[in-house]
DNA sequence: ACCGCCGGGTGCC
DNA sequence: ACCGCCGGGTGCC
């Protein structure tokens, strides 16, 4: 059980004092407390995949005068318990789904529910069958779901209290009352929930991407046409909710059972907006209300659209970019209207009149783009704008770090100087820590780094401070990791609307969706029981009207343009064809032989672990084994770290055992080998390397110790694990320029002649193509710079381990079509991150295979985008007969895995284990 | 709540 | 009457 981080309260029928999703509106109050809290947060519900129903009971919701939730016969009710009750420890609150507490549970009942609840026996749902206009009280049916083993228990301790579980009924597995409305009667023990209607993961994955085809269809009405008849487009979904806690009206999302079951909770009149809201602080409800559209979104994003009417482009610069009038190949800063879905023909029209306004964003004046040019922390003061409106009107703007200067170039560009804008960048030691001049900004562009740490440092953080009138998180999936600290520091923005940008919603599961929900507080689905009861659960049980219900949810708060969106027949954006070619490398004799002495050794070494069944316990050593032969398939000389592949020596001083660790993980993390942390099973956050070896996000593992004390074992390997024997790792130094001018001769290679002949040909056909020569390891690249500088190449580089204002001019060098511009950048395949532009290549030279396959074609986008006019030609050495040639079958596996991945089960941490243990096996070939 | 329950007022027929 | 009965006040947890 190491790898469920449960929070006192994961899951369990909300048996918290508070909920941070259902109750939006004291969230701000909690602050950085719920930075402790962070029960919620971390998604852990896998366990509820093996929950089978117990049986049900009717019971009674009482005191119902006092309280303002209201609710329909056959809704869904939460349960949540309220141990602070100072009239009984045992209370339990019923609570509808927009979160607002109807009654409680009489407390004849709530004895027997609260230790259910507390000692997390069962997960409790309700419904209220009838009686939902009833005064004082009115009955409720709930359904009781856990772990099997759990049963017993359950039913045994109703009947210590006098109550008797009515048995599950046949069609009831989902949880929907569906044998309250179907009536079919007949006991059924047999039949947990999971086994029942699983869909194939085939299915799933078709339906899912139904989901998104029905999306597109539907997006035709709205496609947006683009300044002087182009066409904008974006491969970004967007996400966005309507109001910060206001629930989303559910008569949108009705459909099937859902509506019967859910019903319009609180929805006075069909198309009203919920009773409970009346009095909170509904901007759609009074002024604009369902005619309210994109464009008074976005008018207040740039306040004095309205005013620049005509498109200015004759002041432009550079008309090329014309198409881009926001960062981030066009991503459109639109957020549906959602009380308003049914008047979405309207809502084109002006989508359409939108984007003239975004075409009237003309081109700064040079000064004012000299000026923004120097960035850090410098205020791009382009004007003043109007101050009397009342309440937040700073917008936040967080990106990847790769995509700041995106941001800031498109906001400049497409700014005009009559549109009045304050933009801070937020960024670089030197950010203000001041919130008054903040909120005097228009838009703050920060990163999910600086974000992040602000938050970690308690009480210093600014953006924590304010009150944003918007947050937008840029590639928004980032936050996908519920325990990683950008993630909870995002979550505890306050902001009147938030927007979420990404190109990739859903990655894994349907949990990523609900990450971004959660951020979006979109009630009720950010709480996690409704989510589960309502989506998840269904989905992944393959109920026809759970995903239905999803489709329906993911309409109304999406939009979505893809490469592939068309407007009447034709393609929005019609990118040129991308051709990937593997051009086999065959090693010398005397490159072979180094290569086969090192695998022989390795391999020797790695059967040995084998034969011990001690192969993960050696992990860092086995990926240095693999390390050095795909460092061997590059160049000779990138394998000199010869730190052999000794265990964790018993005779090491602590600092050398620390120093061997760190190198350990610092393989690891360099290796490129994309590892993730097996508790959370997520990309590595905060990565800490324990005594045996093993690398995990410091959260995961902390979280690990803590449950199993006093025996903690390591996930992976059982070895005692201590919390103040993780090593952490330390923070990255620069090794920029630090490349040392390697004593050895340099010497050339294979894989460099190979590459050296390819340039050197491309250039005699075509003098300015420009290329990307890609490497996960930045040795090799500066190994690659004497050939190009003996051959006259002109190039320049980015690797991660540049400072942001090398990386910014690197990139503008290399973008330029200037004569005597550099033809070639030396990139690592890491670098950047997802919105790194580098549209000017055409040629991509990947020197070595990654492992993680989505991590190449990440790399390839960057110059296969929106803006790339030519063919784009990527070629990928691969050495004959080697490590790499096996890494291209994994990656192949891995492909068909990410195809079917949708809704299935997480894998287990044996079987990840098992995963790594037959990845490694082929790629050494045992 | 068109109930249950509580506790004060009351007390033959 | 240390009861029963009546009828008003009252009402979640």
């Amino acid at each position: 059980m190491f790898s469920k981080n449960y929070g006192p309260s994961t899951g369990y029928g909300g048996n918290r004092t508070y909920s941070c999703y259902s109750s939006g509106d004291v969230d701000s109050a909690l602050g950085f407390e719920d930075f402790l809290y962070t029960d919620d947060t971390s998604g852990t519900d896998e366990d509820l995949d093996l929950f089978v129903l117990f049986g049900n009971l009717r019971g009674n919701v009482v005191g119902l005068r006092y309280y303002t939730g209201v609710v329909n016969n056959n809704e869904m009710v939460a349960l949540q318990r309220e141990p602070n009750n100072p009239y009984d420890k045992n209370a339990v609150k019923v609570n509808n789904v927009n979160g607002d507490q109807v009654g409680h549970i009489k407390k004849e009942l709530a004895a027997p529910l609260a230790y259910i609840i507390d000692n997390k026996l069962a997960r409790v749902e309700g419904i209220v069958p009838y009686g939902a206009k009833n005064a004082f009280t009115m009955p409720i049916q709930m359904s009781f779901w856990g772990k099997e083993e759990n049963k017993q228990a359950v039913l045994d301790r109703l009947k210590m209290h006098g109550f008797k579980m009515a048995p599950p009924l046949k069609g009831s597995e989902l949880g929907f009352g569906s044998n309250l409305l179907s009536g079919r009667a007949g006991p059924s023990y047999s039949a947990p929930g999971h086994t029942a209607v699983q869909m194939t993961t085939e299915q799933l994955k078709s339906e899912f991407d139904k989901l998104f085809e029905d999306l597109k269809e539907d997006d035709k009405t709205r496609e947006i046409q683009g300044p002087e008849g182009k066409t904008l487009t974006t491969i970004a979904l967007i996400l966005a909710n309507f109001h910060n806690g206001k629930p989303l009206p559910v008569e949108k999302i009705r459909c099937d059972q859902f509506y019967k079951v859910f019903g319009a909770t609180s929805v006075k009149n069909e198309g009203d907006l919920p009773v409970k809201d009346h009095n909170c602080n509904l901007e759609s409800s009074t002024s604009s209300g369902k005619s309210e559209t994109v464009q008074a979104q976005l008018s207040s994003f740039y306040p004095e659209r309205t005013k620049a009417k005509k498109p200015k482009y004759s002041e432009r610069s550079d008309s090329e970019e014309s198409e881009e009038w926001l960062p981030q190949e066009t991503r459109i800063e639109t957020k549906k209207d959602l009380p308003t879905t049914r008047k979405r023909s309207k809502a084109s029209c002006n989508f359409q009149e939108d984007t003239g306004f975004a075409s009237a964003l003309a081109a700064p004046s040079p000064a004012l783009k000299k000026k923004a040019k120097q960035k850090g922390t410098s205020s791009i003061q382009l004007a003043k704008r109007d101050d009397s409106e009342e309440g937040p009107r700073t917008t936040l703007i967080i990106c990847p770090l790769s995509v700041l200067s995106n941001w800031i170039d498109q906001l400049e560009q497409h700014i005009s100087p009559d549109v009045h804008l304050n933009l801070y960048v937020y960024y670089g030691p030197d950010r203000s820590k001041d919130p008054e001049l903040l909120s005097r900004q228009d838009i703050v562009l920060t990163t999910y780094n600086i974000l992040a740490s602000d938050y970690g440092s308690r009480g210093d953080s600014p953006l924590h401070k304010l009150k944003w009138l918007r947050v937008v998180l840029d590639e928004g999936h980032t936050i996908r990791n519920p325990n990683a600290l950008q993630t909870k520091a995002a979550l505890n923005l306050e902001a009147q609307r938030r927007w979420i940008l990404t190109g990739t919603p859903i990655q894994n599961s349907l949990k990523d969706l609900w990450s971004l929900l959660s951020f979006l507080k979109l009630k009720p689905f950010a709480d996690r029981e409704w989510w589960h009861r309502t989506i998840q659960r269904p989905v992944t049980m393959g109920d026809q009207a759970g995903l239905r219900r999803l489709q329906s949810l993911i309409k109304n708060i999406t939009l979505r343009r893809t490469k592939m969106s068309k407007i009447k027949g034709k393609p929005v954006l019609e990118l040129p064809e991308r051709k990937v070619f593997i051009q086999h490398v065959v090693l010398t004799e005397e490159e072979r032989q180094i290569y086969q002495a090192v695998k022989n050794e390795g391999k020797l070494a790695i059967s040995r672990y084998f034969s011990e069944g001690t192969v993960l316990a050696h992990y860092a050593d086995v990926l240095g084994v693999l390390l050095r032969l795909r460092q061997l398939c590059c160049h000779p000389h990138l394998c000199t770290n010869t730190s052999s592949f000794s265990g964790t020596g018993v005779n090491n001083t602590p600092e050398e055992l620390r120093e061997k660790l760190v190198n350990k993980m610092k393989l690891v993390l360099s290796s490129g080998s994309d590892e993730e942390c097996a508790v959370c099973l997520d990309s590595l956050t905060f990565p800490v390397i324990t005594h045996c070896a093993h690398v995990f996000c410091k959260p995961c593992i902390c979280e690990v110790i803590q449950s199993e004390q006093p025996n903690a074992k390591c996930p992976l390997c059982r070895n005692e694990l201590r919390l103040e024997h993780l090593v952490e790792c330390p923070l990255e130094e620069s090794d920029f320029e630090s490349v040392k001018k390697s004593d050895q001769e340099w010497i050339p290679s294979s894989k460099i002649n190979a590459l050296m002949h390819a340039l050197i040909q491309l250039r005699k056909e075509n003098p300015a193509v420009k290329c990307l020569i890609v490497s996960q390891f930045t040795t090799f690249l500066s190994l690659i710079e004497t050939p190009l500088r003996e051959s006259g190449f002109v190039f320049t580089r980015l690797d991660g381990s540049m400072p942001q204002k090398k990386r910014v001019e690197a990139i503008q060098c290399f973008q330029s079509s200037q004569a005597g511009s550099p033809t070639i950048m030396l990139l690592s395949l890491k670098a950047g991150g997802v919105g790194l532009n580098l549209t000017a290549a055409s040629r991509v030279f990947l020197m070595d295979p990654a492992w993680n396959p989505a991590a190449e074609d990440q790399c390839f986008d960057r110059c296969h985008r929106l803006g790339q006019k030519q063919a784009v030609v990527i070629t990928k050495f691969v050495v004959k007969n080697s490590v790499e040639e096996n890494m291209l079958s994994i990656q192949n596996k891995k492909r068909k895995l990410a195809a079917g991945a949708f809704a299935t089960k997480k894998p287990t941490a044996s079987e990840v284990k098992q995963t790594k243990i037959n990845e490694i096996k082929t790629l050494i070939d045992l």
